[in-house]
DNA sequence: ACTGATTCTTTATGCCGTAAAGTATCGACC
DNA sequence: GGTCGATACTTTACGGCATAAAGAATCAGT
């Protein structure tokens, strides 16, 4: 599934992101339920069961029915949303400057990362059309302070935010959904790679041949860190590698007239 | 939908990506259909439709049921494998060198943008667990071929071929999505941006002073090139920029020792 | 005690992927 | 040339999904 932000009633949507509910007494049943517990109930199912995760299993975990929610949630996309934001909750909203922006911003994106890899569903949420929650902004917000801090003109800066997501989502996409999937299906990792390379090989036996680069990009191995799972291991080093890089480029941009 | 690469037999789907179906003479009714005109009917469809495209409605434009489907392929994920290895086929294998690396790179992460552009669905399968096809593969090793020139070990370039990977993906989803949204609902991007920032200002009036430095990296703009809509032109410019700056990024790591 | 708003459940609708069973069509062999 | 078994395709059916619609239970204000 994939998740387009607020496709209902802009108006209902957005106050639920900013304001929450606002109680007052009425007449009828107490609530027995409430928009915060059905966020939580909806984040802790989709961490177990990705985001495909059903509305009748979180109402579930509460003790309800799926139409249940529906009283305080207009439908599932508007709970994803919300959800989404929540999740944005857990980061920090601003980063210290004193060792310079560069720390700082592998900072940032380290969270990030961490982030995701605890909620692999939020990666499925559309960037297309953001969320537009008040911790979403935050969250960006703490990354444009930081860099706002080189001097760069907002119109570069721009560019160089964007690259930065998506680096770090792409980049938690390739182990946090790899994880994901493997819980879901009960086939590790390892396994999945395992099975497939060994018929891969099979079926066509001078892969490395007719893609000598790939052969050569994946075979320069420094010697592998046994604590780590393989794949985990490498994901971990190309972030590293790859944010290198990616800072040192704006870097460039920042030393430039 | 999330589509993780071929859960079922791995055998079944890596020989259809990888030799296509063998045809002998074989008692019983002669095929009607075959996996190619299948998987050009289900990027047609997913190109209107988007990943929720439904067996049904491929089965549908070939004058079939949906159940025909499967004599010849196992089911909707493995389909999406072969869709996904056909769409990277439209994409050049090779890319000239006599003007270095750079505008090399350039070229393939354009063409791998528009790519995505036209077939935006193809930004929903996972990269955890890679489709593994002939195409894929192809189209990592040119751009592989082409960062081997700049003289950088394997174990380098992988983090560097992840983040401009990552990068263009990323980038493409911002478009490329919001496009696809707009066609899905019939709200174009312009209404719903309008819509949501409009509401957005009424509920929370002092937007820009909560998060000032968001404000100013949105409004610090050149004049706006009519002739595209805003945000493709938004979109574009980022796209640029932010390529811009990773490529800066691998000089440096090409200067350095 | 009554009214009307509110919470939550029940039931039902129309999608989805696909399993199972049935029908029609053909090649190969007797 | 008739039969057998494999194949292509359809029909029907199942369980799952989001959610619309209607009903039951609960409460505040009159």
């Amino acid at each position: 599934m994939v998740v387009y932000a607020g496709q209902g009633d802009p108006r209902r949507s957005i106050e639920l992101l900013w304001r929450g509910p606002v109680t007052e007494p009425r007449p009828g049943p107490k609530p027995g339920l409430s928009v915060d517990a059905i966020v939580d109930a909806g984040i802790a199912v989709a961490d177990e069961q990705g985001m495909a995760f059903s509305m009748r299993a979180v109402g579930e975990r509460l003790g309800r029915t799926a139409m249940a929610l529906y009283t305080y949630v207009p439908g599932k996309n508007e709970l994803v949303d919300l959800m989404y934001d929540r999740t944005m909750a857990e980061l920090p909203t601003s980063y210290a400057l004193e060792d310079g922006w560069r720390p700082a911003v592998t900072q940032w994106a380290s969270d990030m990362w961490e982030c995701y890899c605890r909620h692999p569903w939020v990666l499925q949420v559309s960037q297309a059309r953001p969320v537009l929650g008040p911790h979403e902004f935050a969250v960006t917000e703490a990354l444009a302070a930081i860099l706002m801090s080189t001097g760069l003109p907002g119109r570069e800066l721009r560019g160089i935010v964007g690259a930065i997501n998506y680096f770090v989502r792409g980049a938690a996409q390739t182990i946090a959904e790899a994880r994901a999937a493997g819980g879901a299906t009960g086939e590790a990792d390892e396994e999945w790679w395992y099975a497939r390379s060994a018929v891969l090989l099979e079926i066509e036996p001078d892969l490395a041949k007719k893609f000598p680069m790939l052969h050569v990009l994946e075979n320069d191995r420094e010697p592998i860190d046994p604590s780590l799972p393989y794949l985990e291991n490498d994901a971990l080093e190309n972030f590293r590698n790859g944010l290198r890089v990616l800072l040192d480029g704006i870097e460039g941009a920042v030393a430039k007239p």
